[in-house]
DNA sequence: CCAGTGTGGTAG
DNA sequence: ATCGCTACCACACTGG
């Protein structure tokens, strides 16, 4: 598969647009060779940036031919910038510096006519025009000059509108049939029309043949609708976002009394709503029932479709989350099944938190349907507690189980004692006692593996956890993961509380298919793989998340893949994973991540792919590969520059880019300049701080002003 | 020792 | 068919 890949990159009929280009260019250097023809743009230094036409490299051999001096990224002594188009950024850059901008025309003119024309005809006024519009409407710093005028701007604005109104509409309805039958998911051709960004379509990106059959596009969106896994990722994060923007105003906890802590969970929540949507009459014939809630499956009996939440009816009579409902069907034949209803979950979810936000200001949210909540000293008794759950139930009908303990581990699992429908505390004392005979896998933090390996050291349950050395637990599991798990048998915290005020920014964000995924050709891979990155890049978006590293993830199939396999599932698989720093355009970046793990990996074992974004650290980039050998001096050079100017500029926390832009022009070795810039720029990437990273000048930098990513 | 990269585990 | 997602932690390993 390697090989074909191979192959379709050296054809020239699947670039033929590289091929018209180097025909052109030959044709140019041929016009171009002869020497020099003037001094017409003699002490200039110009600059070049973006899409040209005629292209760059005519211009620069023309600008040549005339005694003028090329730049393709921003030094010191730039007279001239040449462009069509230009971000906002770069824009209040060279009209800070007085620097002209102009239309590549301007130089044919001037060449043409033997004299430098007054740049005021020919500086760019209706970029800065366009560029005011853009800033008042909030759209994007990317604006393609040479494709739309204002009009189709305005025209294309308008459309965006609509298309907003209707999702708002929509959304307002509430009602899961008309949202799947009008909210279907766009195609990528119809994102490309309505993005103000667009340019390039998938298939140029990637290269494809176009003769090539496509599979089916938003495969990736289509199948997120209806994962439960994914929905319960989504459902968290907007728990948070609904508390981040409506704070809980209940009683603010005292530093002076003992801490209590609550943990509150909704009793089997899927399996509650999704009875509560069914008709009164059908609620009463099924009065009593075990009930589980998975997919709408027609063949029980034989399904591998997974039970997602089930009554505590069926649990009794051996039915539990996670299982095959042909396994469930079988210990319980007459398990009754419902159906999903996602976005009445969601909406659920933030009722349960909306009521919570009454009863303390410090509540950590843990899942849709699942928090954690610290207590002031005014709930003494018991009773004040419960009428958390009253409430609960009385407004949403739904049942919740409350854990009352002094530190999370001991609420956590009082919950899970009291479950369902119930109420436990559990101080240390208790908590020892109660939990001795339970499994180890009663624990938090103790899934298969661990369990697995405790197994092998002859630990079963939480006592021989209890009494387990120390030494050989760190040994077995590490310094961190050994110390847990002795604190977490001994009802000892290990889990900080962390109210929603102190949710600290998210550290990464990834795409996932690792189902019904089964690939022969290279394209079909590439193909899933930028829908992914579409995903990704809508993502952090929305989510104001700067991603600065990019990883893909590859489920390769493993020897005993078949094993234990869910129909259409990825199987036992092994991972494989590469990473990229974003130090270039986006496109370019993803190109050698993609082949860097093609090269890992077979085709036909490709069982899932993830991609993963993570979100910018300013950590040590010295040793970056990127920054060249002698980077470490020349960084400790810098870093007194900055100290420097930090005592000067009373203590800034970040030195602004201006201070280093106008330092950098104190220095004289060019090189140790470079370098400098070099590091700043990367630090810039780290922070995700695209636009000062341009202010430095790193290679390339100026390419992803153009992306149609949105990463950085 | 440091920092970066890759692997693996867990939860709901 | 069926929808095995995703955030975050810890650690081993590598190369200086």
């Amino acid at each position: 598969a390697a090989n074909k890949y191979e192959q379709r990159q050296s054809d020239p009929r699947g670039n033929s647009y590289g091929e018209y280009r180097n025909m052109k260019q030959d044709k140019l250097d041929q016009q171009l060779s002869s020497a020099k023809q003037s001094e017409l743009f003699k002490d200039l230094l110009i600059m070049l940036n973006g899409r040209l036409e005629p292209s760059a490299s005519y211009l620069r051999q023309l600008i040549g031919q005339h005694g003028g001096q090329v730049v393709f990224q921003y030094t010191s002594g730039v007279t001239h910038m040449i462009c069509q188009n230009l971000s906002a950024s770069k824009f209040n850059i060279f009209s800070k510096r007085k620097i002209p901008i102009m239309y590549p025309k301007w130089v044919l003119m001037c060449v043409e006519q033997q004299k430098l024309i007054d740049t005021n005809d020919f500086i760019i006024q209706e970029i800065a025009e366009k560029l005011d519009i853009q800033q008042q409407t909030q759209i994007s710093p990317i604006f393609q000059i040479s494709q739309l005028n204002q009009s189709q701007f305005l025209e294309q604005q308008k459309q965006t509108e609509e298309e907003k109104q209707v999702l708002q509409l929509i959304e307002s309805t509430q009602t899961t049939a008309l949202v799947s039958s009008v909210l279907q998911p766009l195609n990528i051709s119809q994102l490309s029309q309505l993005s103000p960004l667009s340019g390039t379509s998938p298939q140029a990106f990637y290269n494809v043949n176009r003769q090539v059959p496509q599979p089916q596009e938003n495969t990736v969106q289509r199948y997120h609708e209806s994962s439960r896994l994914h929905q319960l990722t989504q459902f968290k994060l907007n728990a948070q976002e609904f508390l981040i923007k409506n704070p809980p105003y209940g009683p603010k906890p005292t530093d002076t009394a003992r801490p209590l802590f609550i943990h509150i969970d909704i009793d089997c929540f899927f399996c509650q709503a999704s009875f509560l949507k069914l008709p009164t009459s059908k609620q009463q014939q099924l009065h009593g029932y075990p009930l589980a809630v998975s997919s709408n499956i027609k063949n029980a009996s034989n399904s591998t479709a997974d039970i997602s939440s089930c009554n505590y009816t069926a649990r009794r009579l051996g039915v539990h989350n996670g299982m095959w409902v042909s396994q469930a069907v079988q210990k319980c034949p007459n398990l009754q099944l419902l159906e999903y209803d996602f976005d009445f979950y969601n909406k659920l979810s933030l009722q349960f938190y909306d009521i919570l936000r009454q009863f303390s200001s410090d509540i950590m949210p843990i899942s849709c349907d699942e928090a954690y909540l610290k207590l002031s000293g005014i709930y003494t008794q018991q009773e004040d507690i419960k009428i958390i759950k009253q409430k609960i139930y009385s407004q949403l009908q739904l049942s919740t189980t409350i854990g009352l303990g002094e530190n999370l581990i001991q609420a956590r699992i009082a919950t899970k004692l009291a479950k369902p429908n119930g109420f436990m505390f559990l101080n240390k004392e208790v908590f020892q006692q109660v939990i001795k005979d339970k499994q180890v896998d009663f624990l938090p933090q103790i899934g298969f593996k661990i369990t697995e390996e405790l197994k092998n050291m002859n630990i079963f349950t939480v006592e021989d956890l209890q009494n387990a050395d120390i030494k050989l637990l760190r040994e077995n599991f590490g310094e961190v993961k050994g110390q847990n798990l002795l604190n977490e048998a001994n009802g000892v915290d290990f889990l900080l509380f962390q109210p929603i005020q102190n949710l600290l920014k998210q550290k990464s964000l990834q795409v996932s298919k690792n189902f019904n995924v089964r690939i022969s050709q290279i394209s079909v891979f590439k193909q899933l793989v930028f829908e992914l990155l579409q995903e990704l890049n809508q993502r952090s978006t929305d989510r104001q998340l700067k991603l600065n590293k990019l990883s893909i993830t590859v489920n390769v199939a493993a020897a005993n893949n078949k094993q234990f396999m869910k129909k259409m599932g990825c199987g036992v698989c092994n991972q494989v994973r590469s990473t990229i720093f974003i130090h270039k355009k986006c496109d370019q970046c993803v190109e050698e991540l993609v082949d860097s793990v093609v090269n890992k990996i077979k085709m036909e074992d490709v069982r899932g792919v993830d991609v993963m974004g993570f979100v910018g650290e300013v950590k040590n980039i010295v040793q970056s590969k990127e920054l060249g050998q002698n980077a470490q001096k020349k960084v400790e050079f810098w870093e007194k520059l900055q100290q420097q100017s930090q005592n000067t500029a009373e203590k800034q926390e970040i030195i602004s880019c201006d201070d280093y832009f106008d330092a950098l022009q104190q220095i004289d070795d060019q090189d140790v300049a470079n370098a400098l810039r070099k590091v700043f720029s990367a630090q810039c990437l780290c922070r995700g701080n695209l636009e000062e990273a341009f202010k430095l000048g790193i290679d390339g930098v100026e390419d992803m002003f153009e992306d149609k990513w949105r990463w950085l």
